[in-house]
RNA sequence: GCCCCCAUCGUCUAGCGGCCUAGGACGUGGCCCUCUCAAGGCCAAAACCGGGAUUCGAAUUCCCGUGGGGGCACCA
């Protein structure tokens, strides 16, 4: 389906308007259109979309590049990289917007509206497809402009017939003229709307496949007439199925989702969360869900993308997101890790600490929670004591912990080999499963009922000192309770 | 209201007329491993929205219905 561009260059554009933050969607769309160029050798294009004067936030512009940046998402052109396709901040091309409004003034294919904002009707039924003003004769408008009324440029659409076009993933489309409005083209406040200025843009920009939310398949007829009009060649159409809650209703910051800055400070790494926004709406087509984005790369083809929405899940995200942090090195996951460390562990040595908690953490942010013991023992109840699976109660826990504290004392290498290999012992020579020696050790080093890690790795990070002391605490609480 | 789109396990999906007693993954339940918890391994429950039509044969094609989503802004 690619054939048409194989033989010439791949161009795709990710166009935000700045609002502060990464809406998911967004990052989808910039994810799919990058690895569209980036699959056929072309160009991924950044285009600041800031037309909507009422709506800029000054730092917005940061966060688009940040977020980018996060996603290992790197383009080729934008406002910062000129390609020769500049200026790509729709702000500073103002002159061409109006420019190609008065051409397509001069061929009739639009029109100026002098109708008042407020006069519009604006109900959920009946809209007017058909502006009022496009039946103004040159003089009313002429009478109308000398007397200084403002005014806005709609597109004039043919009166009847229909507009078909193809898209790559919902197939062929086709609507009715008499179903589309007039829409606006030139803001009177002279910016474009975002119906004129993808069209424009897009071209100018000589964009080859156009990438965008399903939101904007009904108005595409629109955007080809316009095309028509100009006498431009249309592009490839690819609009993306949106992304919706488990609950089937849409995934929006403004109703509380994260957006892509959210997840990450939730503990999500941006690679995971960029593998798993992959995999909403494509599939490779074999069982591969793990996935860097070099990978993607290689295998990422809009021939598999999906037509039907799909949900955002968190319990799938935060299962990729425990691969993603397994496959990382333990070095790279110790630096990860080590901000999420309490300064009371600087005792410590982190590193071990990090090697016992990489194959337990599914999101970042549940480190502190559970490294808290080795900072200090909770008041834990002594119940704790009793575990049935490992044969331990009151009893035995308290024989066992007074059995080998003189041990640890004296134990000549105090690291997990040698007092995993010396507890046992003591286990066997005392008719203790590992299990029942164990247990106890464990509990009294920590006084949760699950740890990274075992009773001696536990005690190999504690130290001997430590351990020695947290052992005696345990057994005077058990004393105290029998 | 009008128009457009979509429809396989709870969720993400594979399937592009016979390979489907519908496969994988997350989640859920069980077992194994085991020094707790994880990780890992094994197993289980779990779906083709409904009705017609085409066909020797339909999850796959067509039509109708139903359900869900999107659009109809001087927002993108």
């Amino acid at each position: 389906m690619l054939e048409r561009f194989y033989g010439s260059m791949v161009r795709t554009r990710f166009a935000p308007s700045p609002t502060g933050y990464m809406h998911i969607g967004n990052l989808r769309t910039a994810l799919y259109a990058y690895l569209t160029a980036r699959r056929h050798q072309g160009v991924f294009i950044l285009r600041i979309e800031d037309t909507d004067q009422g709506r800029n936030i000054p730092e917005a512009v940061a966060a688009i590049y940040k977020g980018l940046q996060l996603a290992g998402l790197d383009y080729d052109e934008g406002p910062d990289k000129d390609g020769g396709y500049g200026p790509y901040i729709q702000s500073e091309r103002l002159p061409i917007y109006q420019e190609h409004a008065q051409r397509l003034l001069e061929m009739g294919a639009a029109f100026r509206c002098f109708c008042r904002k407020e006069d519009q009707p604006e109900g959920d039924d009946a809209p007017t497809r058909r502006d009022p003003c496009r039946l103004l004769t040159p003089a009313q408008v002429e009478e109308k402009m000398t007397a200084g009324e403002s005014f806005v440029i709609r597109q004039r659409i043919p009166d009847g017939g229909s507009t078909t076009f193809r898209d790559h993933v919902y197939g062929e489309i086709t609507v009715e003229n008499a179903q589309l409005d007039d829409q606006v083209l030139l803001k009177s406040d002279g910016f474009p709307t975002y119906n004129f200025a993808n069209v424009v843009d897009d071209h100018l920009m000589a964009i080859s496949h156009v990438m965008r939310g399903q939101e904007y398949l009904s108005s595409t007829p629109k955007y080809n007439l316009l095309y028509r009009n100009f006498g431009w060649e249309v592009p490839e159409y690819v609009h993306l199925p949106l992304i919706v809650k488990e609950d089937g209703t849409k995934f929006s910051k403004r109703l509380g989702d994260p957006s892509f800055e959210d997840l990450v400070k939730m503990g999500y790494l941006p690679e995971a969360i960029v593998n798993y926004i992959a995999l909403l709406g494509w599939s490779p087509g074999n069982d591969q869900e793990f996935f860097t984005l070099a990978e993607l790369e290689k295998v990422f083809s809009i021939d598999r993308i999906n037509k039907s929405s799909a949900a955002f899940s968190f319990d799938k995200l935060t299962w990729l997101n425990g691969e993603h942090i397994r496959a990382l090195s333990l070095e790279a996951f110790h630096e990860l890790a080590l901000a999420y460390y309490p300064p009371e562990l600087a005792d410590y040595d982190t590193l071990k600490i990090s090697e016992l908690l990489q194959v337990r953490t599914e999101k970042l942010t549940e480190i502190p929670e559970m490294v808290t013991f080795f900072a200090a023992v909770p008041d834990y109840d002594v119940e704790l004591y009793i575990h049935d699976k490992s044969k331990s109660d009151l009893a035995t826990s308290l024989a066992v912990l007074k059995g080998v504290l003189p041990l640890l004392a004296e134990i000549k290498t105090f690291n997990n080999d040698n007092l995993f290999l010396m507890l046992k012992q003591f286990g066997k020579e005392n008719g203790f499963k590992t299990g029942t020696v164990m247990w106890p050790i464990r509990t009294a080093l920590s006084g949760v009922p699950a740890t990274p890690g075992g009773a001696t790795a536990l005690a190999e990070i504690l130290g001997r000192e430590e351990t020695l002391r947290r052992v005696a605490a345990g057994i005077a609480k058990l004393e105290a309770a029998v």
